[in-house]
DNA sequence: CGCGGAGTTGAAGCGTTTCAAACGGGGTGG
DNA sequence: CCACCCCGTTTGAAACGCTTCAACTCCGCG
């Protein structure tokens, strides 16, 4: 593979959309293998013949519009994304963030059109792949082939991670999983666990987490009151991690004390699906009707 | 590709759990790829060493469990699947549906934890790939490695329809994406579009939306006195798409005028995302941030 | 037949939304 | 340089909608 220098791609882009600067010289093909996920380091060549390019976005710039016919697979370098669909009323609805390592626009791999717009939620860095030739198994070669397997795999998990965040029940359970999540992505990203730099407004926020602005401004100063965080508008720092993991489990029910609950729970009993072992009682055994089976081929 | 048959799977699952039952000289792997969304046909042999299997799963019975090492790939073939999260407090999240063609258990990919459960909510069938064996870009052949590739991406479209339909504020709006999304989904799988069996209880749904069960049914009854749908329990039949598409269209803020604000509309103008053509002016190059640290692999 | 679960509906409590106002910072223009 | 304005943030107060608790019906099942 090679990491492709600038040149076209500038003079493709018109003068209108120069804020995609083209980074020659900066990246390295085994960077972008890494970011994907892929822990073998590439010896020298890996036989694939995809141009990848490195380009800078600046922060509240677009990488791509909503409904782009966008031919181009992103990988994260360095910064944020948020992803946003405009709704007819003119309402900006978040629907998730992309940080280093995640991929965007995975949509061209199909052919179609992006359905939410990616803007950059700080001075970012991004390697650009060209989708039809990432369609190509041939013209991927074994290692980028096996990096895209992983980075596909990886932001599915993290797609379910987010789904898990918004499915909170009060605002400030939200608000809490949503710092813990984040610190969570800063850590693994190799940045502090308890300083976070959101890069967003409340108004961002508020639309990634589904309630309204003013109830998100309100949740901060409640986890900030608790204790829990210590909030400079954009900058939270991370005060107590329990506690803050407490809140962020905190499930159907009060919000007030987490801890001061009874059995109640909005219970399981009865009905659910007829658990593993349906023949001897609920004892321990292993779960799972074991498929490792099936690799007896 | 081999389509396993059956053998071993029987004889090592006790009566426990007879209910995962493979059907031998059922499936076929072109009926596999294409379920996974491979356009062209396999002529013969593809030249991929994978052992699939097809298997039956009874409703209310579980696929895998949550924090299982599954290692196992499923692909769905028949029926449908929930897959959930059970909370400390024995609250059952459920964080989406698997239908006709859909990927489960992908994580195993990665060689990691379920972090959901996966119970069908019919009677359904899937086919089983050994993990273990998919990881080897060698044996799977061109096809089925272009089949898992689509089915990645597929999914990962499939995540973001959720989340969009999850965003919704009112609980009724949220109960009009679903049952929308639902038809969609029903209609690609080649059934009625119209009708739609639901297979799953009022709490499941609730848990799905976001919402308590009561409310999940009071919206139930304030879309049929609408005269959007017919509902029959866990049978619904829509009977107004444009009128259900237009309560599904609803959002938050100003839903009233769209004109009273009309210059205000966060798209273009003022702090929003620079849309195109900050101009030439922004001016060449200058250091990236920060990251370029980390080029220096 | 009676039990238990699912679904529906009603009434009350309360969290969130909405409307509104005030504060503060960052930018522009005088 | 300061004033001014715009916009994001915060906080308050009222209205709404959802949640919760409760009662009731329907249905399957032992």
């Amino acid at each position: 593979m090679t990491l492709h220098e600038s040149n076209s791609q500038e003079a493709r882009s018109g003068a209108s959309r120069c804020r995609l600067l083209p980074l020659p010289g900066q990246g390295s093909v085994a960077e972008l293998l890494r970011l994907m996920g892929l822990d073998c380091v590439p010896t020298a060549t890996d036989g694939s013949a995809i141009s990848a390019s490195l380009w800078r976005v600046r922060r509240h710039t677009v990488l791509f519009h909503e409904g782009a016919r966008s031919d181009c697979l992103y990988v994260v370098r360095s910064g944020s994304f948020k992803c946003v669909k405009t709704l007819e009323d003119g309402y900006e609805q978040v629907l998730g963030l992309a940080q280093v390592g995640e991929l965007l626009g995975f949509e061209s791999l199909h052919g179609g059109r992006q359905p939410s717009a990616a803007v950059a939620l700080e001075e970012s860095t991004v390697y650009v792949l060209p989708a039809r030739e990432l369609r190509d198994p041939q013209r991927r070669g074994p290692l980028l082939d096996a990096a895209l397997h992983h980075a596909l795999v990886d932001k599915l998990m993290r797609a379910a991670e987010t789904a898990e965040m918004m499915s909170a029940v009060a605002s400030d359970v939200r608000l809490a999983r949503f710092l813990l999540w984040l610190s969570e992505r800063m850590g693994q990203a190799g940045q502090s666990r308890r300083r976070l730099s959101l890069h967003m407004g409340r108004r961002d926020i508020a639309s990634l987490l589904g309630v309204a602005h003013e109830t998100v401004s309100r949740s901060f100063t409640t986890l900030s009151d608790c204790g829990y965080i210590r909030v400079d508008i954009r900058d939270v720092e991370i005060l107590d991690f329990d506690g803050l993991r407490a809140r962020a489990r905190t499930t159907r029910g009060h919000s007030g004390n987490p801890d001061s609950d009874a059995v109640r729970s909005a219970s399981v009993r009865g009905r659910g699906p007829e658990v593993a072992t349906p023949g001897p009682p609920r004892g321990g055994r292993s779960s799972l009707p074991d498929p490792g089976a099936l690799a007896a081929a």
